[in-house]
DNA sequence: TACATTTGTGTCATAAGTACGCAAACTACT
DNA sequence: AGTAGTTTGCGTACTTATGACACAAATGTA
């Protein structure tokens, strides 16, 4: 009555990373394993029989990467059949942030070596991994219009103009500095700290802001829409 | 090296219709066979080998339901440990709408009856499908918003107080009808026709309108987003 | 023919978005 | 010190979008 499968379902993580403050990275790590050894591919692996799928990526990226995640959600299910020369895997792919500075990054025996990779400059990935880095890219695009998740790749506390130059790098194209803060002000999502900048290379250094959460949760809660 | 997994594969589909021309219904079906026999539950079943798994909703849904569908995008996949009493199985949920004048239903050997359910009068269902739902509506909800498809749900033509009403279903809230047929007709996706309403109860009748798909792909390549 | 009903078009006030100008606060260089 | 260069913070004027509402046109019905 119930086919006999023979299907096993694997999970990817696509972990979104803003380092050097200019461009968008990717966490990929180098396979140590057959199929497609030695080759860049994103963190991920099977499915163990009584974890949750969150579990199982959450355990993945920490065994492959000693990355803890801040940010994940799930992104979509590739599940053509020939995707995986080693028969049919069905991945479950995830959608993560972080703030790389908060860690270092440390390839486990899963993984030959862990690295962040700008999404511009991409190696040639294993399995369908660069459609599914294509699908979270757009994702990251599309999300970042209507929710603040700029806030997780940031520090604490942050000028105006990374936050803007973020977004900037993100959808790929010039913010007016001055609507955006108009903006982010009017929102109202963002808190005033009485700090500044500390050693800002030149100019006037900015005043400190951090994501106001509760705010945020609030103007949600009105039905209030955010959006870039 | 590979973990031996004890996990199952399948798909289920929340599929929209816009029947009576006041509420969005969804399509269930009653189980013929335990777990939940007797139950209702959303149309859906294991995913064979070979098929992808599009082709698995696609099957199921004409199998269980003889629907031919006109909208199909993947969902969200349910992977609680505890989701099915069988063991470990893992589901992968899809959103499609039909126009359900179209057809008409026909429950088959896996179904003792196929039926339309307003989203809100649900009965119990099997599974955690009542969280699928859920998050299918929220969907419906969200993405009506900045897609139009609306047009999936009504006739090929259709007076444009068809397609405000629809949206004050789904949105569940009052829209100002001439600030809506400003915005449609500024927009400039729909086509108008020389042809007008048959039989209107009451009123002037309404000049028919129809999608302008091509025209809606022009505005969406120029970056133009639609939203109500 | 009068009336209820629904559509099509328009107006007007207000809110939001866009493109700038300019002074304040800092660094670096002379 | 003083001056040039840079970046932030705040403001202004213009354009565009949104929301509330008025009214005539086209139909069925009494």
């Amino acid at each position: 009555m119930e086919p006999k499968q023979n299907i096993r379902l694997c999970v990817d993580a696509v972990v979104f990373g803003y380092t050097a403050k200019e461009s968008i990275s990717v966490l990929l790590i180098k396979r140590t394993i057959p199929p497609f050894m030695h080759r860049w591919a994103l963190p991920g692996g099977f499915v163990l029989d009584g974890e949750t799928l969150e579990e199982a990526v959450t355990r993945e990226l920490h065994t492959e990467a000693g990355v803890h995640i801040n940010y994940l959600e799930q992104l979509y299910t590739f599940g053509r059949p020939e995707r995986d020369p080693r028969g049919r895997v069905v991945s479950v792919a995830y959608f993560g942030l972080v703030n790389p500075t908060n860690f270092k990054l440390a390839a486990s025996s899963d993984a030959e070596d862990a690295r962040w990779f700008d999404i511009k400059k991409l190696p040639d990935l294993a399995f369908d991994h660069s459609d599914v880095v294509a699908t979270a890219v757009k994702r990251l695009r599309n999300k970042i219009r209507y929710e603040p998740i700029g806030f997780e790749l940031l520090d604490q506390k942050f000028p105006i103009s990374d936050l803007e130059k973020l977004y900037e790098t993100i959808l790929d194209r010039p913010i007016d500095r001055r609507n955006f803060q108009k903006k982010m002000n009017h929102l109202g999502i963002l808190m005033g700290h009485n700090e500044k900048q500390k050693h800002p290379s030149a100019g006037r250094p900015a005043k400190l802001y951090s994501f106001n959460e509760e705010q945020y949760i609030k103007l949600k809660q009105e039905g209030i829409i955010f959006e870039i």
